[in-house]
DNA sequence: CTGTTAGCGCATTCAG
DNA sequence: CTGAATGCGCTAACAG
């Protein structure tokens, strides 16, 4: 039972009474036609033998393995949800995805996860985000296997060729606008710079929106890195007018704010308002409601699918070699409520 | 650029000045022992072209491919953490996970990815329970590749010999003796029925629990399905006396619960109290935190690791054929707190 | 120690 | 429409 010899298109072959080319035919087609009755033959064969194709055989004999490596920082929340569409894309399109994960931001992880996946030979590669560096990417790819990457904003052409980017900078931006909307007096950023370019970008969406829509009210970014967040409430309740505007890294940020605000008994959205980015499970379901950034994982797993399959020359699919950015679409919830409806 | 041709050993051996044979050696160690110089032609050689491997070459030729199949019914909390912890195992026993979700528990897309993974000539499987049913994942899965499940419970021998199981159950009993210790004069538990065994597993827990520690209060068991969470906390603090014992099944649904029962203005935990299961985020997040159950990840995935090593008769791994439980740790939060204590 | 030789299982010309 | 032959890149005995 530990290896009972699988069987091959031989024996098959040998079963059905033709030969193993015939065989192949069949099984694959596609290709070349053969009479209803050597189909038969053969499917019956192959059905009571139990054969099973020998991915590795059939890659190496036609140097093609229909196999698309996704190297991701992890694995919970949102690439999570972001692997399976994934997965599910690259099925539609006759890919299969095979999942790595290189905890957290770790790039001796992320260079070994590629390497093997450069060794299966995949026929591409998509990355979400990248901790390696340009060059230390570039003299590992350059084997000529399409890299599409996810959240990567900047990277040279010649490694990966346009990007499917989620526009955090823009949900940002906007959130400051609505806070300001909202009678918000003071703003806040409180960002995860663990997650760096993601980080980045935030950040640098918040600085443009608080420069266009609130040049006049006070702000102020933070990071949770060992923050205290209720000595941070406090202080920014009791330095600032109300009331504050926060927007939060994620939905995970934004609950542990919450949370603090309700320990405290500070008033949400009278003094405090809140809005996260993923809408989560969590903000659906914390109290008050967090108003959050919907992230459209279908899209954005179709463009990057499609940018690949374009670079595979398959179909004209209508990936570009240019950046594509994926919109948010806001959620608002109890969080940030204008304050006469509340 | 759109394919190289990658080098191989031929190419290799060429600008080394030796066979292909002896490069095979020093790439892949172990085996026979060269010259130091001939090593250091070899592995100069190798650097300068750019040599990769071919694991489809290599799997083909000696018929085993260090490649370990994972299938989840999904990738986020509970098993994106899961398929991280047992990536990293699977590493540190020199083999490569391969991860595949079928989308819930869905059993045509469990039986595509085993398809593919048993095409891979995957060394082994790690699934996570099975939806399959036993004589369907039976036919498919007697190719002889060793299968260990992960939280699958009742599985005939022949199929999967043992397995991982975490000890919801007993958790769950526990629980229920915690809560009446608490004071708690009722019991519900709020169920997901959607995934099955899972959920029945719990159940069982709760329904010993409350046999052997509280079969003098009132219990009911709900599913969150259909359920309108805001009504079932009046209903139920209407028709018991106070405090009642919420088991949740995990934290996901004791958040919807929390936030309920906070908009209520329900006293937690003086009128009402709740456990969770998976130590989450979440519990640690919320306000009042969640009590709640934590996983031992890395003690989970070792196990099915080395029981599959132990398959593979690799060394003498502690892997029997046993089922092995994995136990849960309470870790206590507001959300239960001794009454005197808050 | 190093080189020669046979496959691994399948896809693919190219004749028949 | 079908079959015999060749090779994909690498490993595993054997010889030298």
């Amino acid at each position: 039972m530990s290896k009972p010899k699988q069987v091959t298109i031989v024996e098959v072959a040998a079963a059905a009474g033709v030969s193993i080319a015939t065989v192949s035919n069949v099984l694959n087609r596609g290709g070349i036609r053969s009479s209803k009755e050597t189909i038969r033959k053969v499917e019956l064969a192959a059905e009571q033998l139990g054969y099973r194709r020998n991915t590795m055989a059939a890659g190496l004999s036609r140097s093609k393995t229909y196999e698309i490596g996704l190297i991701l920082p992890g694995l919970t929340n949102y690439y999570g949800q972001l692997a399976e569409r994934l997965q599910i894309e690259a099925h539609n399109a006759g890919y299969h995805l095979s999942v790595f994960s290189s905890g957290g931001f770790d790039p001796d992880i992320e260079r070994r996860n590629l390497e093997v996946l450069l060794q299966r030979r995949v026929d591409g590669l998509i990355c979400h985000g990248l901790a390696m560096g340009f060059e230390s990417t570039r003299s590992i790819v350059n084997s000529g296997t399409p890299l599409v990457l996810i959240n990567g904003w900047n990277w040279p052409e010649d490694i990966a060729l346009g990007a499917v980017n989620l526009g955090f900078a823009e949900a940002c931006k906007q959130s400051t606008k609505l806070l300001v909307d909202r009678g918000c007096r003071a703003l806040c950023y409180v960002g995860s710079k663990g997650s760096k370019v993601i980080d980045e970008q935030r950040r640098n969406g918040f600085n443009a929106g608080v420069q266009q829509y609130a040049s006049d009210v006070k702000n102020e970014i933070v990071d949770t890195k060992d923050l205290d967040i209720e000595a941070f409430l406090k202080s920014v309740l009791q330095r600032h007018a109300m009331p504050i505007g926060i927007v939060a890294f994620d939905d995970h940020v934004a609950l542990r704010l919450l949370s603090a605000a309700n320990k405290l008994r500070i008033d949400i959205p009278n003094q405090l308002q809140i809005i996260g980015i993923n809408n989560d499970y969590i903000a659906k379901n914390s109290y008050p409601g967090i108003s959050s950034w919907d992230i459209p994982y279908n899209y954005q797993a179709q463009a990057a699918i499609n940018k690949l399959l374009h670079k595979f020359g398959n179909r004209a699919e209508s990936g570009e070699e240019r950046e594509i950015e994926v919109p948010l679409t806001f959620i608002e919830r109890e969080s940030t409520k204008p304050l006469k409806t509340e």
